[in-house]
RNA sequence: GCAGCUGUAGCUCAGUUGGUUAGAGCGCCGGUCUGUGGAACCGGAGGUCGGUGGUUCGAGCCCACCCAGCUGUACCA
């Protein structure tokens, strides 16, 4: 055999996971730590679980089979018992606190920020790992403790800079069950039925109502009008039946924009006629701002009260939806912050009272002018019986999680002037057997707080080790040859403002014999110097570095 | 899973009715240049033409199947 190439291996990576760079991982960084902040400031305490739990620990085997569902990365362990990654952190928060549930105090306030998997067609903006960010109160029945979940999500935005460009929308899967009931869909028999509605509901923000009304009954064509493209099998429900589930979801004020809760006083006086006696002392009318606090909120309560108060499960949610709304309120969130919205279905499985979603409202362009929809960025509720499944008795938790991954990938957009990550000082090699010395320069500025390093590369040309600090975007290079050695000197050329400078000059002669913005100092004012130049630069150092 | 679209160099793409050794720009590496980033000039590396099979004297091009990617849709505890 000749010279034949030896087979490449080839680099790549399994589709939905993904590498990140300084530029993703240093705003993640800053934006999860802003989070936390938050958190700890609401009482909630730091806990980590491990990527790996026992899958039936995680709730989902299928039933007739010895593999776990898929959607799952699944394994077995030398003893054959399967385990899982983590699909999300609430189960494992739920295995945590039922393994030690007599040494933590409760209620039992824990956050935390991990990787979590899903083995899922990936998709844009979807992975099959990515990051969410916890916090749960495990052990608080109250719904005080779901409005103080909704409210620290809103803070969090906020935190994010995000005011005024979320909404927390907040359902009740108890509302739910009672409207499910209401049409003849109680009891374990219509479970299959059920959740087809409630995809159906899910799907309000995407096909409008329309498409729900389709889905609904017998089922709804990728192209409605063409009746062409896939069809999707609906949920088969008599006309009148539809009908009160459409009612169900169009149960809020019409609004558009948020106008609608900007009340003149005739309007609010007006409103307020129509209160029960007891009710009105709720509601003040700011005369500065000129609203009604949680007017929508409670026109939302008010019709789904007339729809579906008749039955007693739709009552008990509509109560508490009512309770967040006024708890919400009180400690000053409008509802354009926190609002109550029917058409918030959420995680189908364990939630069993409220439940919430935080969904970003502003719109942004991609690269090629499609409007992106950023959607949910996180969402939660109250899930009192995962713990339970551990224990004999029923825990009541609440919880809400942020999607970090896509939250930043919001935030990116947004923030699309964020400054350019610098790189370090590069000293750079001009004479190889100096490299000690070179070496103890960096340490000089090392140990003054200053990123830096010398030029590991081959030094022959000193130009390539331009570009390599070029490239690594230094705020600045040190150089030092055989004459400025003798002179106990050094040179520092200010890359920053040399480009600027560069833009002018044309002819590569002239460019090498301006040597823009470089100066020289003393070894002994190295450190002031560059110092000096990165302060005018704005580049970190020092405490400043983190 | 289903449907549509797309697969040629690291990237963006040419490649004629099927015809010799598959090209360009950008990028990359090296040199001009062992004391200066950009620009310029010169040189170089880099290709199983997504894969397999078929039709043909001959396939990057035609046919079949497969694979991958994108988009939508379904599922998403």
């Amino acid at each position: 055999m000749a010279k034949d190439k030896p087979t490449k291996l080839r680099a790549r990576m399994p589709r939905g996971f993904a590498d990140r760079g300084p530029g993703e991982l240093v705003p993640t960084r800053a934006m999860l730590e802003t989070i936390r902040k938050v958190y700890e400031l609401y009482g909630f305490e730091a806990l980590e679980t491990p990527f790996i739990e026992y899958t039936d620990a995680l709730g989902k085997f299928l039933p007739d089979q010895d593999r776990p569902n898929e959607g799952v990365f699944s394994f077995q362990d030398d003893d054959e018992q399967w385990l899982s990654l983590r699909y999300d952190l609430t189960a494992p928060l739920a295995r945590h606190v039922a393994e030690n549930f007599d040494k933590l105090p409760k209620p039992f306030r824990s956050y935390r920020a991990g990787w979590v998997f899903r083995n899922e067609k990936p998709g844009p903006g979807r992975f099959r790992q990515f990051m969410q960010f916890d916090a749960d109160t495990v052990g608080a029945p109250t719904v005080a403790a779901d409005a103080e979940i909704c409210m620290m999500m809103a803070d969090t935005l906020e935190a994010l800079g995000l005011a005024g460009q979320f909404v927390i929308k907040v359902n009740n899967r108890k509302v739910l069950d009672g409207v499910l009931e209401a049409i003849g869909l109680g009891g374990d028999e219509n479970a299959g039925r059920r959740l087809t509605v409630l995809r159906a509901i899910d799907k309000f923000d995407k096909v409008g109502i329309s498409g729900v009304r389709d889905l609904l009954g017998a089922g709804r064509w990728e192209n409605p009008e063409a009746k062409s493209g896939d069809f999707t099998k609906g949920a088969g429900l008599a006309s009148s039946e539809v009908d009160l589930v459409l009612k169900f979801i169009n149960a809020s004020p019409q609004m558009t924009g948020r106008d609608s809760e900007y009340l003149t006083r005739e309007q609010f006086d007006e409103w307020m006629a129509t209160l029960p006696e007891h009710e009105r002392g709720q509601f003040l009318y700011d005369e500065r701002a000129g609203w009604a606090g949680s007017y929508v909120n409670y026109k939302t309560c008010d019709m789904l009260e007339r729809a579906f108060g008749s039955n007693a499960k739709a009552a008990e949610g509509i109560k508490e939806l009512r309770e967040i709304g006024n708890l919400s309120y009180f400690a000053g969130y409008r509802t354009d912050r926190i609002r109550i919205d029917p058409s918030v279905v959420r995680g189908l499985e364990y939630y069993t009272g409220p439940v919430f979603e935080a969904e970003l409202t502003f719109e942004v362009k991609d690269e090629k002018g499609r409007p992106v929809r950023f959607g949910s960025v996180g969402g939660g509720g109250r899930y009192d019986g995962l713990v339970g499944r551990f224990r004999g008795e029923a825990v009541p938790a609440t919880g809400f999680s942020i999607g970090v991954s896509r939250l930043a990938s919001a935030l990116s957009y947004l923030n699309t002037d964020a400054a350019p990550e610098f790189g370090p000082v590069v000293v750079v090699v001009m004479d190889r057997d100096q490299t000690a010395h070179y070496m103890g320069l960096v340490g000089t500025l090392r140990q003054a707080g200053i990123r830096a390093e010398m030029y590991l590369g081959n030094p022959k040309n000193l130009g390539n080790q331009f570009k390599y600090a070029d490239r690594r975007n230094s705020p600045c290079v040190v150089i030092q040859g055989s004459d400025e050695r003798a002179n106990g000197q050094v040179q520092i050329k200010d890359l920053i403002e040399g480009a600027k400078a560069a833009a002018a000059i044309t002819d590569n002669a002239e460019w090498r014999e301006s040597r823009p913005a470089q100066f020289a100092c003393t070894e002994g004012e190295l450190v002031e110097k560059v110092r000096e130049l990165l302060d005018h630069h704005g580049v970190p150092h020092g405490a400043a570095l983190g």
